[in-house]
RNA sequence: GGGCGAUUAGCUCAGCGGUAGAGCGUCUCGUUUACACCGAGAAUGUCGGGGGUUCGAUCCCCUCAUCGCCCA
């Protein structure tokens, strides 16, 4: 016998194990099915689950188990991602705990610690996605520094580079002064901060006494400056063009160049220029032959090119002292409050500086073409549609991809230099050796660009690294390209974009078909969960008070398209009572004796009751199938739920009560069959949002069967179980209960009461029904009998019209005419207006000739059964007496 | 500045051309042996404002307001 309530603690484990080790998880590359693959977006290695990974692997979960029900070969592919910056800086801090850098132990030494790092706390994200109930092929686990993966970002590296699409350049980058890296544009964060705009006077030379204005949000980089740019059709500056000015504190002479790029509207029109230190002025600089001079070291310092005054000054420091002597000579103009954006390292969080040195490109404009084009025709499509323009946006106006990083965590980029500079290109280093040993004439003494791969260069490889690329495998011919890939908006640039790329110029072939975006989860205020916030609702805690299936269910049934998801946890808490309905349901079931018939088939039923529970299961399954198909999640969540608590808790169960208290034996053969065969395919239909409880239960109900639900086939019925007559039948019934209940608590009928129910004017079919159907009629509105009327209307009665008919409570005695009078008058009023509204319709000649018919048709209906209800009911008034 | 989205019951959200829905919350009643993590019933909305298209608009179009996000 099933306990009073689930406790998932107890179950959950369990059966993870179980499924697990059974290998229900596994694809079958040699399976004549089709196959269905979803790569999953690889977690950091240094990541704990959060809410947001809750939710997409949710997803993700309910789509594999989902189809692999369908018979399709699911392929869930694992994996982890090994997070460059982030691990190297996990890693340094522990070692910065007992008072170490990574430069005490040297390159090779600290990638051991990392590795070791890794081989203990590694395993945390993936432990967590197991308790989440997440179901992928665990054996295939990859992680993007494995040897395979290595080999092929090896590969690719060289050949994108023997095709020009990597090269080299000397370009200004975001730097890192405090991570020492450069990173990619993506990788920056515009903050605003509030700062100010000084104005500083610089001396034209050769003109005494006259100054041009500048004003600048960064003093310290005017040590850098090597012009200043006014626009060329600005009148006050026209005839400075050419001419020089005097740079205050550097001594140097500078040119004042026309270009563009000045705005005369804003400020005084005119713009200092250092090319080195920004990347707008980089521009100018190249256009007018501006020398860009570097003034910062990596660390942000100023360096031997500025005055010695300044020289290993902090660019924070450099400024203040900057103002002050700019002030002191009387060439501060002014000060202004100014907020504008200044990017920050989204890892480190300190401002970055735009810095010139050599790095690592990829031409991303060239591989975007194809990327671009392949969204176009439809080749992948993106849901909802609307993240296309996304794609595009950035697509179109892709810069070059800085993938080069200065640190030691990643894959080493495979370029070898030789004494003079040369370098090769090669995936192994013997390949290097040889190359350049063709290149010299003899063997020389190489060394290995020190830098690493950007991690988003390896993650785009993952759609076809981690199914063996470039060896021709079996998996690669099989699974690639994949069928959905699940991810958020805000890794469309980072990730998706790339995998485009990437997969089209080595697969030839888009890596997925579907790019489902999913919502961002938020606090129940809209606010993004953070630490600092405090506002972080932690899914392990979900999952410890509410178990796995509470918060899986939640987040399916929140996962609307288009809109951000603000979780408020007493939703859980709903979804949890939900789970507990469906157990005590079970519990009924096996109480009752409704086990599942072997080789039962839900057609030729006799009861009605039994012929409409299946076909409202059939349709709800086919919904919830739908839904998941069109990835509505929400929509396949409120099915179900609706189904299973509103159809087979709330009415079914009910009904048939009767039927199994009662001497029928075969009514109850056919009830108790059905009854279970309706739970078990509740449990189908449910397990790929609560796998746990589904296969408890499924366990629990008929412990002999031979297969788990996780690998038991998702159940699809033919037309044959949806019975429209049954249907009706039973809506009678359904609503002549809730009109008595309805009559009774509004007049305070006590429930313990057994009332009589008389029908009026029931014409035959009524009748037959209500003989079907006078048990549960009886039992579930809490009668004592239910007759037609014979002869007059009793004088205190409460009515309500149903149809043609109309139900009378007789309450000679008890009913408050008062009361009964309101009722009627308000059920009245209502009636009314709704006629008054549809005769407005009827009456408009345009809606009678251009509507269409069925429509007209369907309005004169409700009006009729409106009117006739309403004189009904007025009758009924008026019988009671003003 | 450019783009996208949102505005529907007290709260969180579905719906998106023809009877406004759910969950939670609220109120009333209820120990009917599956379930009080429950059951029955009820109340609550000029579907952000203003225009337009249409026989008909919560839904389509325009505009304004407010809020949010992305990109400069």
């Amino acid at each position: 016998m099933l306990e009073k309530t689930y406790r998932p603690a107890e179950v959950e484990e369990k059966h993870y194990r179980l499924w697990e080790e059974s290998g229900a998880f596994a694809a079958d590359t040699r399976s004549n099915a089709t196959p269905y693959t979803i790569m999953m977006p690889p977690p950091n290695v240094t990541g704990s689950l959060h809410m947001g990974h809750a939710l997409t692997f949710t997803v993700q979960d309910v789509l594999v188990r989902y189809n692999r029900m369908r018979r399709r070969d699911a392929l869930w592919q694992p994996g982890t991602d090994h997070a460059g910056i982030a691990t190297q800086m996990v890693v340094e801090r522990n070692l910065a705990k007992e008072g170490k850098t990574r430069h005490d132990f040297g390159r090779d030494a600290f990638i051991g610690k990392v590795w070791e790092w890794k081989a203990e706390s590694g395993g945390t994200i993936t432990r967590q996605l197991r308790r989440l109930g997440a179901s992928p092929d665990w054996a295939k686990e990859r992680f993007t520094m494995d040897d395979g993966l290595s080999r092929a970002v090896a590969k690719v590296f060289v050949e994108l580079h023997r095709q020009g699409l990597i090269y080299k350049d000397k370009r200004l980058v975001n730097w890192d002064p405090k991570l020492h890296t450069a990173i990619s544009d993506l990788e920056v964060e515009q903050k605003e901060i509030k700062g100010n705009l000084w104005h500083f006077r610089y001396p034209i030379d050769g003109e005494e006494g006259r100054f041009i204005v500048v004003a600048t949000t960064r003093p310290e980089t005017m040590l850098g400056d090597t012009g200043v740019a006014v626009h060329p059709e600005d009148e006050r500056y026209k005839d400075l063009i050419g001419k020089h000015v005097r740079l205050p504190l550097v001594g140097r002479l500078i040119p004042i160049v026309g270009d563009e790029y000045a705005d005369p509207a804003t400020g005084s029109g005119a713009v200092k220029i250092t090319p080195a230190h920004d990347f707008n002025d980089f521009e100018v600089g190249k256009r007018c032959n501006l020398e860009a001079i570097n003034i910062l070291d990596r660390d942000a310092r100023l360096n031997d090119n500025v005055p010695e005054a300044y020289q290993g000054l902090d660019r924070y420091e450099a400024r203040k002292k900057i103002i002050a002597e700019l002030e002191a000579l009387e060439l501060l103009e002014k000060i202004e409050p100014h907020t504008h954006m200044v990017p920050h390292g989204d890892r480190s969080g300190v401002a970055i500086e735009p810095w010139l040195t050599d790095q690592w490109y990829v031409d991303a404009a060239t591989l975007a073409k194809p990327a671009i084009e392949a969204v176009e025709t439809g080749k992948t499509v993106f849901v909802p549609k609307q993240w296309e323009n996304t794609y595009y946006e950035w697509m179109r106006n892709i810069q070059p991809w800085c993938i080069s990083r200065q640190i030691w965590w990643g894959h080493q980029i495979p370029a070898w230099y030789g004494p003079d500079g040369t370098f090769f290109v090669e995936e192994t280093e013997a390949a290097a050796r040889a190359a350049a040993a063709k290149h010299y004439g003899s063997d020389v003494e190489l060394t290995r660009d020190p830098d690493v791969l950007d991690t988003w260069f390896s993650s785009a490889l993952w759609p076809f690294s981690t199914l063996g690329w470039p060896d021709e495998t079996p998996e690669l011919a099989r699974y690639y390209p994949t069928d959905v890939l699940v991810t958020g908006f805000d890794i469309i640039f980072f990730w998706v974009a790339r995998m485009m790329m990437m997969g089209l110029h080595f697969m030839k072939d888009v890596p997925f078909r579907t790019v489902y975006i999913h919502a961002l989860v938020r606090d129940e205020k809209g606010q993004k969960m953070s630490k600092s916030k405090g506002n972080v609702i932690d899914p392990l805690e979900i999952i410890g008070e509410y178990g796995t299936d509470a918060l899986r269910f939640t987040l399916s049934a929140m996962a609307a398209q288009g809109r951000d998801i603000k979780l408020a946890v007493n939703r859980v808490e709903g979804y949890r009572n939900f789970a507990t309905k469906l157990w005590n349901a079970a519990r009924y079931c096996q109480m009752n004796g409704c086990e599942p018939v072997a080789g039962y088939r839900p057609v030729g039923l006799t009861q009605t009751v039994n012929r409409w529970i299946v076909g409202e299961l059939a349709d709800a399954a086919r919904k919830v199938a739908e839904a998941i198909d069109a990835y509505k999640f929400n929509e396949a969540a409120n099915a179900a739920y609706q189904f299973t608590w509103g159809n087979f808790c709330d009415w079914y169960m009910e009904f048939t009560k009767p039927i199994l208290a009662g001497s029928d034996e075969a009514a109850k053969a056919e009830t108790r069959a059905t009854t279970a065969w309706v739970l078990d395919q509740i449990l189908h239909v449910l397990h790929p949002m609560m796998p746990y409880i589904t296969e408890e239960l499924w366990e629990q109900l008929s412990p002999a069967r031979a297969n788990r639900l996780i690998s038991a086939e998702w159940p699809v019925y033919g037309a044959e179980l949806v019975d429209a007559a049954a249907r009706d039948e039973m809506n009678w019934v359904v609503r002549l209960i809730t009109s008595v209940r309805s009559m009774r608590s509004e007049m305070n009928v006590p429930p313990a009461a057994q009332i009589e129910l008389k029908l009026k004017d029931a014409n035959a079919g009524s009748l037959a029904r209500l003989d079907t159907h006078r048990d549960l009629i009886l039992r579930m509105a809490r009668l004592s009998s239910v007759e037609p009327l014979v002869g007059p209307t009793p004088k205190s009665a409460v009515q309500a019209v149903q149809d043609e008919a109309t139900l009378v409570l007789p309450l000679e005695g008890i009913v408050d005419l008062d009361k009964e009078r309101a009722r009627l008058t308000k059920e009245i009023d209502k009636l009314s207006g709704e006629i008054k509204k549809i005769d407005a319709k009827l009456s408009n000649e345009q809606f009678v000739a251009k509507a269409p018919d069925e429509v007209i048709e369907e309005q004169r209906d409700r009006r009729d059964t409106a009117a006739q209800a309403r004189d009904k009911l007025q009758k009924a008034l008026e019988m009671l007496g003003a």
